[in-house]
DNA sequence: AGGCGCAATGATTGCGCTATCATGAAGCGC
DNA sequence: GCGCTTCATGATAGCGCAATCATTGCGCCT
């Protein structure tokens, strides 16, 4: 280390003095202040070449892993973020993308805000967030967006189940990503989980808790993660061996107000179910509202469990059993993918488009337990 | 013209082949997109040096009138229009600004990223985004920013209020503006609005609608924004001539839960409060879902408002009435503020801190309506 | 083994502009 | 007229980053 430091002693060189970042940049001599660390910190501290921290940073290909973490660690250790001006007046020209939402949910759209933005400020793209209450309204934005300059488009649900849309996109040569939909298409950029799975094994802990009567409400059925949650449910439910009975599934839209209709519905069943599992967290949520205004208790008298492990899941009572989808980073990703698409495509490159498929994670909290005595089905259970 | 062409003419100087501008950059050979015209297009074209023009175009002093017209010219003729990131890359400019936050609540977050991101890309100015959980995670982050060359920082409740934080801006010789604090300090920026009077407006609303026996849920005791929401409901309570019950004031700390906490005490009350006025959101929610519990009706047993219009206040049902903070624009007040004292100190000046009051408004929905007849006070009302 | 091809990395250059200093040309008092 | 200060201008050197090309190292084929 130390020898490397003397290396580069000499003055009028590129290099600053001391490896600590106080001493940064001891004495440029000739110019202005010494602020912000710069790429050149970064590739001292990570032991590199500036060019090779600026291909971690634009997530390049063609770097070993090692070199990337030890990277990724001066640039935290450094706290480094790269300087916009510099970036747009070295690379030509910002990036531009567009996000458009039409969702319903508002707390899917803050952590998805969250990642995008995020990312899109360290990224140093610029990001033109849009909403739109349909997809007719899509189609004229989408066109004037790519008219004005916009080189891609991040699509969550439901914009990103919209083959109109897509083609749209398409045709206008910009380039899309997907967050979250149902299912992958060729043709564009996606990341997504794995509905099925994550419904499939939510089903499962819920049958594991002793559960048999479990209620299903399905999300908006124009967005494809809806059936693919749905079938996990009964592929599990077939699995355990269980009935699935259609009088405890029901239809929903993925918002609090259809979430408690369905919940209405369902605990007015017959024997009632013990234990409900919603298509998303605003329906679970309000399917707890609705138990409690029944004067019954969650998770004593029934378990409600969610998905997405939006914010409202942790921030009502009880708090939700929830599927986490990582939202945000599923989001970031996007980002980071897009930008890359189209520097690729800046270079001419034809890159086929990427996907990536993020692990959700199952998040036990207060909203489950096992089925009370009393509401047990009366023949005790004798399964697994 | 032809002379000076010839005199700059050797390879390897700064120069470009001739002297129209389609010919500009004939051969740069190695780099990129013949674009706009630069700043040496245009010294060409007035016959004078980059440096001339760039005074012109800076306003600065020491110039020849003929000179300056003749660059005027120029500029005119070639269009030219400076390169923003050049400019600040050059010139150093470019301030750097931290946003630091702890704040639960996702949506609230989501509108605030908005603002700060939309207003830095405005004003070219970088904006480092940083969550952090706690209080002394806080202050270490500041230390490490501030060293990172972190000019300013733009803390959000409950950051704002942390005297902590707040010295150590101040200690490392940055400057902080607080967004929303409940009160704002003389030492540093601020935007908020006026928590009392909006509080005040709230309760008259209420009371305006009929009610007497008006509860209140009381916010974080560490956020002084709080207290300010509880005196401008008392000061109400009192200009309407209606008593203050001590019961009916309860001790809250923002969150879902000691919301639940506090509507339950308020509840189980008598004769009980006709109205609920919870100092923010998420302690709204739950007053409406204790209140279901109850088997209470919102709005038509029960008046329950809200404070803040994050998404949870739209998100459930019924939807809140509730009092809009303008945090987007908030935030992108911070942000001009901030680089606007950036500069001033850049420049030596020592400009006292900026605060500003920002317009808040009532936003009524479904979960206020008058007192019904059955618990209305058995004495009917008299005055307004 | 020799050489080919490719992946990983580094060196160099320049994006468009301004800070800084150098230079030349006037003005000015004695 | 000589040194001196002013003003007007030019030359030079980067700002921090990425494009481009050069170089290194490594596996693999013949």
């Amino acid at each position: 280390m130390a020898a490397v430091m003397s290396d580069d002693e000499q003055p009028g060189g590129h290099q600053s003095g001391g490896s600590v970042a106080s001493v940064r940049r001891k004495q440029r001599g000739t110019r202005r202040h010494m602020g912000a660390p710069t790429i050149a910190d970064v590739a001292r501290e990570a032991n590199c070449s500036p060019m090779t921290v600026s291909r971690v940073i634009n997530s390049e290909g063609n770097v070993r892993d090692a070199t990337r973490d030890q990277v990724m660690a001066a640039i935290a250790k450094l706290n480094y973020s790269p300087n916009r001006a510099a970036r747009s007046l070295a690379g030509g020209e910002q990036a531009r993308i567009a996000l458009l939402f039409d969702n319903p949910s508002a707390s899917y759209l803050s952590e998805f805000l969250m990642g995008a933005l995020e990312e899109a400020s360290r990224r140093d793209v610029q990001l033109v967030v849009q909403s739109c209450d349909s997809s007719t309204a899509a189609m004229v934005l989408v066109r004037n967006l790519a008219e004005g300059g916009i080189q891609g488009f991040i699509l969550p649900p439901p914009l990103c189940d919209d083959q109109q849309v897509l083609d749209l996109v398409a045709e206008l040569d910009a380039i899309a990503v997907a967050v979250g939909p149902g299912k992958a298409q060729g043709s564009q950029g996606a990341v997504l989980i794995d509905d099925f799975q994550a419904a499939y094994d939510m089903t499962r802990h819920i049958i594991g808790l002793g559960h048999e009567r479990i209620g299903f409400i399905i999300g908006n059925p124009e967005q494809v993660a809806a059936d693919r949650r749905l079938n996990g449910y009964l592929a599990a439910m077939k699995d355990a061996g269980l009935d699935v009975n259609d009088n405890l599934i029901v239809q929903g839209r993925f918002t609090y107000r259809s979430g408690m209709d369905g919940a209405e519905k369902l605990l007015s069943v017959t024997p009632r179910p013990t234990a409900i599992f919603a298509s998303n967290d605003d329906m679970a949520a309000a399917t707890v509202a609705v138990a409690h205004r029944r004067q019954l208790d969650v998770p004593n008298d029934i378990t409600v469990c969610g998905f997405d492990d939006t914010d409202m899941a942790s921030s009502i009572w009880p708090e939700l059993t929830t599927i986490r989808q990582p939202i945000r980073e599923m989001t970031a990703w996007a980002v980071e993918a897009i930008t890359r698409m189209i520097r690729a495509k800046r270079r001419g490159e034809r890159s086929r488009p990427e996907q990536e498929t993020l692990p959700y994670t199952l998040v036990r909290r207060e909203s489950d337990a096992a089925p009370s005595l009393t509401t047990r089905p009366t023949q005790p259970r004798t399964g697994r």
